[in-house]
DNA sequence: TTGTAGGCGTTATCAA
DNA sequence: TTGATAACGCCTACAA
């Protein structure tokens, strides 16, 4: 039984002649081996979770392609977990990945620290995808929204608007909280007041884009520039420009962020953040293995990915 | 120990009392359930392997989420792995899931049967999702790849067209070679001789379509209209097509497959084949998980999905 | 209703 | 270099 195990994982320890059997029986047998067994005798999965918050769109398409492909290299896979992570959800989606995973990517917009806290305590390896606040005790890698958005309304101010409006992103969520603030420090940076009037109500999704849109057209004294915290919300109000037959960029100028591939392609080009989110996941999952792999390292690791300002002709920067 | 195991998991031949007090103790040493040792005595993992072939771009994301939506309310995880599975790859990829999943759903638009035969044999559950020539040993899900182009291809001929172009996807690909059957049934169908001058080679991508486009342009009797056998070659030939000045549909028409989310967005729009392939994840899931839960059924499914064509302005039927 | 013992399929330990 | 034997952490008869 032991020959046989030594054999199977080409240990040095067993002659080519008794391997080359094993291998002849096993294949007579058909005998395949049990990962599962396997793992709970050597303690390891070679697997890692990742928890997300819900399959929606190409960026958790992209954050996935980018673990996959790291962690695929070095043989493990990723189990794949998509609930709604609030509150007690979480927790059970982490424990029922508990003896099948080394360790664990959480990505949780509306992630509270203390809930994990609980089921993470120990030292289950964890690096948090993009959470909000950032708990000191886990690594932790996130965008750069507020400098991302920050870019954005500079430049828009730059280029002379004074009322510039933000479509804000879901509430609750980390990634419109920061791209909020980001837009109210450029407004306050650029020597413009603050105006509640447009800071308009939105959830990231085309529709809620459209609807601000439509609400601003109907403002006695209109913006001249549009905000709008994700690409879906900008191609909505695009949308909904165009039928109200306003031209965007010469009578409101528009900028997103996330700069999804559709952001190229609607007329007029879409101005927008970039931020490599496959990149985002490969760094997360490379931190991940690092913990796995590598010695037990107390340090926590906070990683911000860049974000670039990606100038198209939505924004009026470009002539043609 | 076995009484913990029921008060654990709420077996009803436990007193309440005794459950508490099992759980009380449990929080207070922090113990949670290692669920690969649960697999190992239970002989279900509640996982089921996805093996994708790469996870390139919108299609890959919504089959996950098909089947991820799923799976989850049945209280299921997807263990993904997206290595290139020509050959050995996939054998090792397979053998790899294979004490860790309870079935796999496998997509591979290059898979060849025989592969497989060898490391499926036995009858671990297995359903095939958009493979080529199916072995009938498998239940197996494809789109209807045949239907959809040849109903895109008399489209484009009862519009009066009687040259139209072919680019086609990539080598070797199952959906390439079968939206280039249903190509050459609509043609024969409407009377147009076969022309092997207008079949382009492609390889799915933005720049291959581009590519061809350019290559029509050069013909003395250039084609008046295109079918391209997916969305993203057909915009690659969009753009090249406004660069060399020719218009869309005026000049020529122009016709893709998928209907991913950009092709409504482009200009003009874009006239595609649609296929719900969020549906397609799930009815392959829910076909799995009724191998896994329902009693055994010799019986083998073999399922198409429609693909129904989405007329907008790019082919010139519409007049706006 | 509870406890005891054996087994799930593998690896790790320790002799031989 | 090989072969027994005990883990790994849980569940499931079976007996109490």
């Amino acid at each position: 039984m032991a020959t046989v195990s030594r054999a199977v994982n080409e240990s040095s320890l067993v002659t080519a002649a008794t391997r080359q059997h094993v291998a002849a029986i096993a294949r007579r047998l058909g005998y395949m081996p049990h990962g599962g067994a396997r793992s709970l005798a050597t303690r390891r999965t070679h697997t890692i979770g990742v928890l997300l918050p819900d399959l929606y769109g190409e960026f958790f398409s992209e954050v996935i392609r980018g673990i996959d492909l790291t962690v695929r290299d070095v043989g493990y896979h990723c189990l794949v977990s998509s609930a709604r992570h609030n509150g007690a959800q979480l927790e059970a989606a982490i424990r029922s990945m508990l003896g099948r995973v080394d360790g664990v990517i959480l990505m949780s917009p509306e992630f509270t620290g203390e809930i994990s806290r609980r089921t993470l305590h120990g030292g289950f390896p964890v690096v948090l995808l993009n959470c909000p606040s950032p708990d000191p005790a886990f690594d932790s890698l996130t965008i750069a929204n507020y400098e991302g958005a920050y870019d954005m309304v500079r430049h828009l101010a730059q280029l002379g608007h004074r009322r510039i409006a933000i479509i804000q992103g879901a509430a609750g969520n980390f990634d419109a909280a920061e791209r909020l603030r980001g837009y109210r420090a450029a407004m306050r940076d650029a020597g413009l007041a603050p105006d509640s009037d447009v800071e308009f109500a939105g959830d990231f999704t085309e529709e809620s884009g459209a609807e601000a849109a439509r609400a601003m057209l109907a403002m006695p004294d209109r913006p001249t520039a549009i905000f709008a915290a994700n690409d879906c919300m900008a191609i909505g109000a695009l949308a909904a420009l165009r039928e109200a037959g306003v031209s965007v960029p010469d009578q409101v100028a528009l900028g997103g962020f996330d700069d999804i591939p559709m952001a190229r392609y609607v007329t007029p080009a879409l101005t927008s953040v970039h931020v490599d989110i496959s990149a985002l996941g490969e760094r997360t999952a490379a931190r991940l293995l690092a913990k796995l792999e590598g010695p037990a390292d107390a340090r926590r690791i906070r990683d911000t990915l860049p974000a670039t300002l990606v100038v198209r002709r939505s924004c009026g920067a470009l002539q043609n």
